[in-house]
DNA sequence: GATGAATGAGTATTCATTCAT
DNA sequence: CATGAATGAATACTCATTCAT
């Protein structure tokens, strides 16, 4: 960011301009994604914007970090001691649905479509760690031992599946389905029950 | 199509200007799909292709078309009678491996991000159609009935879930991980041996 | 218009394209219009020009009001109590010499060449309706009774030969021409004189 | 013209081009006017179109050729010794009627909008003279003596007053408007009449 | 700091014209 | 001669970004 806001009202403005970027981001597409729309939604001049985003990049990376810092808080509540496979799935599954809920199909853009200066799709950078951690740390927990290599493979898979799954009923209006919602969590449970057995094979 | 090709010289025109824009969408996404670069990536003047494709989304759809088209072929392939459930899930992962493997990123954006003029996502388009009754039929097969409802929600976790774990794989560039491979197949059989158990429920 | 300007020094860029606009349309005609020509011409930028017309023909639709503003503006003043009828008639060719002599040759491109969103050229668009209308009050006062129907065919008579003979002139280079105006003047005065005996027939 | 079509089959060619422009011209103007659209209209490639009009000049030249030259061809016919000032002055606008019934905004197309490498417009050109002769000698012939340079002056006011009539009822689709055809004859008959008197002054 | 007017490189599309078949 | 595929300069319009007020 160009400037860091210091006063109440900067604060204000930059945060209205995040508001804004991701609801256009959300509903238009990153081709539909301008930044005179986003000043314009936010109420602001496009002077202003500039002020605290020196381009458009820093104003999706801003939205990005923004979006998956609420996605890991939203994950993080979802876990507790002492849950059965089945109800961690199904905690993580209503997490995820709730993430995509508010601009069904923001996640997407902001992963696959939006560019970024940051690699935050780089296996190494921070959110990317934090986020697979938190599948291995599960898949590892409910073999009863340390998360190993093939947990890591478990959980990119875990992660994708569901990522996929909500990502196509986003698209066709499903995303509240509940048959939809508790056959992805059969889907994840089983085989995280059977991982055990054979994921290093 | 503006003109039908009747000439081989033109035929030959409009099969290079598909193969470049699919290969322009599939590394540059919609954003970085531009008319003239696909004309200059294909070697033909820019009038050259409007004199086949009326727009920039005609030529999108056609690309589309071929692709689709391309990855039923593909499926059709996998389908063999008497197979176990792990074959028919591994034939099809390696199939769908197969179809994402020329221009990785090219069905995301093709199905995500690039818009159309068709309604190809419309469920009752005709690829939406064979797409998912080719599942549906699969998983009808392995509970020794016909398919019926519960089955349509079953095809459209196990299409997702592989959607979803192989472009995240494609993303990661770890499309032709056999771990990952071998993983996902594990993923869907469990889900599609249980499946005749609890489905309906 | 795009948007309203607010500025004065955005006042003053409006201002500039409309004449801008008005002078190439009169010299090159609709086909020679181009708004980057305009653009140019003006001194400004291409994306100043479309800051406030969203599209071409809401230039040209700009450029078409100005003008039919000015027209009834000289038409108005042209009209006096207790003028002769050949008074009247040389106040109002001289009227309609002033207005095509500023860009001789726009007028008829704005009426017959350019294309409009508005409907200006339907008998019930205010301009036209005022413009007709000036005409047959004329021809009413000076058969000392109302307008009627057949002072209406009248007034597109006087209206559209003046037109006719003016535009020729202004192709001929002649419009300043003392002979052509007086011999028009008389042209027109005839028949007027002779009107309130026939016109019914 | 590039090549003098000396085959039967080649003057056929020609003439159908001819056809089809006048078709386009008259129906879209100047700005509708494509030589693909012509050759295509024509039903010729347009390669031939090319064969025979080295460019989109010389086709509309040719175009122009032909139209004036039927113009004076019906304007010949509508004059016959010993008529009446009325009689001939409603031969002459039945002739101009008959003249844009055809494809009515042809002439004024040919005659304002579409350019021309021939400057059919130049008073000295082959085509202005005769027509304007036409209208000389009918003024002089109607004063009892040979044309002068004031009957000049009458000729193009007469010409061009019929030229503005016509088109404008052309444009509001009233060109077979008994009336309004009946009251163009009084206009230009009364000042014909008295023309004698005054037009030296 | 805030504003919004101005900029101009970039993008989709058309159409007169050429030339290999 | 006829065909129609190919060409590319020209044109309408957009949008990230700057800067005078």
């Amino acid at each position: 960011m160009r400037k860091e806001p210091r006063q109440a009202r900067s604060r204000a403005t930059v945060e209205t301009v995040i508001q804004a970027g991701a609801r256009i981001l959300g509903n238009e597409g990153w081709a539909g994604f301008t930044t005179n729309k986003v000043a314009d939604l936010a109420g602001v001049s496009i002077g202003s914007l500039y002020q605290y985003f020196p381009d458009k990049l820093s104003l999706v990376d801003a939205i990005r970090r923004r979006h998956l810092e609420d996605c890991l808080a939203v994950m993080r509540k979802s876990k507790a001691d002492g849950l059965s496979p089945v109800q961690f799935v199904a905690n993580l599954v209503h997490a995820m649905v709730d993430a995509h809920s508010i601009y069904p199909g923001l996640h997407r853009v902001l992963l696959d479509e939006a560019p970024s200066s940051d690699d935050y799709r780089n296996p190494n950078s921070e959110f990317e760690i934090e986020y697979l951690n938190y599948y291995a740390e599960a898949v590892g927990a409910y073999r009863n031992r340390l998360p190993n290599g093939a947990d890591h493979t478990a959980a990119l898979i875990i992660s994708d599946a569901i990522d996929g799954v909500i990502h196509n009923a986003a698209r066709r209006g499903m995303l509240t389905d509940s048959t939809m919602q508790s056959e992805l969590v059969r889907l994840v449970s089983l085989y995280l029950a059977d991982a055990g057995d054979e994921a290093t094979a």
